[in-house]
DNA sequence: TTGACATATTCCCATATGGGCATGTAATGT
DNA sequence: ACATTACATGCCCATATGGGAATATGTCAA
């Protein structure tokens, strides 16, 4: 079985980091794919390519202007990824605050060796 | 040019399902990999296929405990995604603000037709 | 040492990928 | 109608992929 589809949701989608830069840069603003060829140096194709895979899982929406199309960043579709990211920063402080105790325990018994040999 | 490997960074390792399920399932406590393979009904060597594209990210780290290797999520490898993600949190407050402000106007001009035919 | 248990790695394969390139399509201006 | 602009799509190809099956490695127990 190969890996799942870049349009299969929106994890998929964001792992590309061109696909990212775009989102950021049509957040602020709706911007044609010209402006985006410029900014990524990127040939029009691949572009045009990135928008239709974010524009098949909704983050991105488009509209035609003249003989431009507007693309802009669909927030929403991205909160999902927050909320699963989110889910986690308990733990990333319960980790913080972990390795700030055994620092306050190596101050006192400063020749300590870790009990665990971490691997990798 | 095929897609960024699995594990070039956080991102496309959590683009896999089962990966983020392992991730939530390693975050309260550490596990051996037996406890992966029954809880996610997945083969073992699945498991440590994934759990190994874990590693090399930084998502998860190993100890061995007698024969069994213990794994457990590292949070902190998580954080670069909710930074990413959390970028956008004003956008998406602004959308559900246009949102609410285009209803309350329906309600003073009842008939009003969307100005853009949006595409997808 | 031998065997059992727990996990890791290797080999196999169909498939989606992203970039380069060429071509198709849609809207505008003359 | 025609050329031009602005995108979209199609084709090509090397490559990493996840699961299955088999095998290798590592650790303990007798």
């Amino acid at each position: 079985m190969p890996r799942a589809t870049t349009t299969s949701d929106a994890f998929n989608a964001v792992a590309e980091p061109r696909r990212r830069e775009i989102l950021s840069y049509l957040a602020l603003q709706e911007r044609p794919v010209g402006d985006l060829v410029a900014t990524l140096r990127l040939a029009q194709p691949s572009v045009s390519k990135h928008l239709r895979v974010l524009r098949d899982v909704g983050l991105v929406r488009a509209r035609r202007q003249g003989r431009r199309m507007l693309y802009r960043t669909n927030a929403e579709a991205i909160r999902p990824l927050y909320d699963w990211t989110k889910t986690f920063e308990c733990f990333w402080q319960h980790q913080l605050l972990r390795i700030k105790e055994r620092a306050e325990a190596k101050t006192q018994k400063p020749i300590q060796q870790n009990p665990y040999k971490e691997e990798r």
